[in-house]
DNA sequence: GTGGGCTATTGACTTCAGGTCAATACGGGA
DNA sequence: TCCCGTATTGACCTGAAGTCAATAGCCCAC
């Protein structure tokens, strides 16, 4: 059946997001995508150069997705109900693309600079969500403990995030308000003293 | 040459172990370490039935020699000295063997399920290490909590520690101490109030 | 020393998946 | 109705993983 380029171009997109959340990036051939399309490999090539180039479509379509779902919230929110709604948010994406989430996080290709740079994207965009839009930004950015610190903390979710998928002991709240607190003790551990109020 | 088999294994594991954390796993083909070891494919594949099978190997010997290095400190440690040691051999392991750990971590096969049980171990052995054998953990263990926040600052670590290998922009001390000094707030955090002691 | 067997070693072969390309089918406009 | 642009095809190429029957070198019994 004859297309425009547009809706093929969809399709093909929404087969590979399908299929790569499914089977690892070495697991999904492109002859079965095209199989699955029903169309022929040359025509997938026409749409996609390459294999990676579809994967990473696909991965930064799930990233862009989560990046609007953290980012689209209030912005009047004092810091801790900032940070509190968008891992609020961040959770309840997650729990329903669970795992398009975990192949986006585990990286499929763990070594390509694309798909590094998809993930770094999605990291700046949280940090930037969670950090620099607060008040006292601007005397923190550019101090290397802070930095360092916020990213660690990035990597804390990540982590926890991930297991919580595997393994939910906590529930959707529990962990919310777990990674809000740790987020404001790093914060204060790593503030000058001005910012410690408690 | 004719060598001895254990020989012929040492050479092909440290020729992989080279190659592999100087390139992604793609881009070493199992051609280029036969041709550098100066054997045939042939030879290769009677010593490792798959390439993914010899990756491993050099992973899993990576791993051992970090988890050698953070669990041989003193046992008669405080706990706060005991994970700030701990802590100094990760670091000095990792600054002597950058490659190997970044292609360690980033899990040159994200998705590969004998390489992620290489990562996971490491962690495990990590939690152990800096929680476990301390004298509160009895308390402690079993809490999900607790445990969830543990395995969060393990990727707080870890994160923070790629970063740093790439831009050092603190000292391997003032990385040390920042780290201890989260991992005792977050255990501050989720602890019962029995333990807040300050 | 020599013949036999064990094992390290070879190299030509197969397989399979990513990627290429010239040729074709289809549809809309003049 | 013809023409032209583009969606589409399928046969082909390529390179790298993996296989295997055959060989070469070494040690030991005789």
């Amino acid at each position: 059946m004859r297309l425009e380029n547009d809706q093929r171009r969809a399709q093909l997109l929404a087969l590979a997001r399908t299929a790569f959340s499914a089977r690892a990036y070495d697991d999904v051939s492109i002859d079965d995508l095209a199989r699955d399309a029903k169309i022929s490999k040359g025509l997938l090539y026409h749409y996609f150069p390459t294999k990676r180039v579809l994967y990473v479509a696909g991965l930064s379509a799930i990233a862009a997705e989560l990046v609007v779902a953290v980012t689209s919230i209030p912005a009047d929110l004092a810091p801790i109900e900032r940070a509190r709604a968008g891992l609020d948010a961040y959770l309840e994406h997650i729990t329903r693309h669970r795992a398009a989430f975990i192949s986006l996080m585990r990286g499929g290709i763990g070594s390509d600079p694309e798909v590094a740079e998809v993930i770094e994207g999605v990291r700046r965009r949280m940090f930037d969500t969670f950090v620099v839009d607060s008040p006292f930004a601007p005397l923190l950015i550019g101090n290397p403990k802070f930095e360092i610190s916020v990213r660690g903390w990035i990597g804390f979710v990540e982590f926890t995030t991930i297991d919580w998928c595997v393994n939910p002991r906590l529930s959707r709240a529990e962990i919310r308000d777990l990674l809000t607190e740790i987020l404001f003790e790093v914060l204060r551990v790593v503030s000058p003293p001005v910012f410690r109020t408690q």
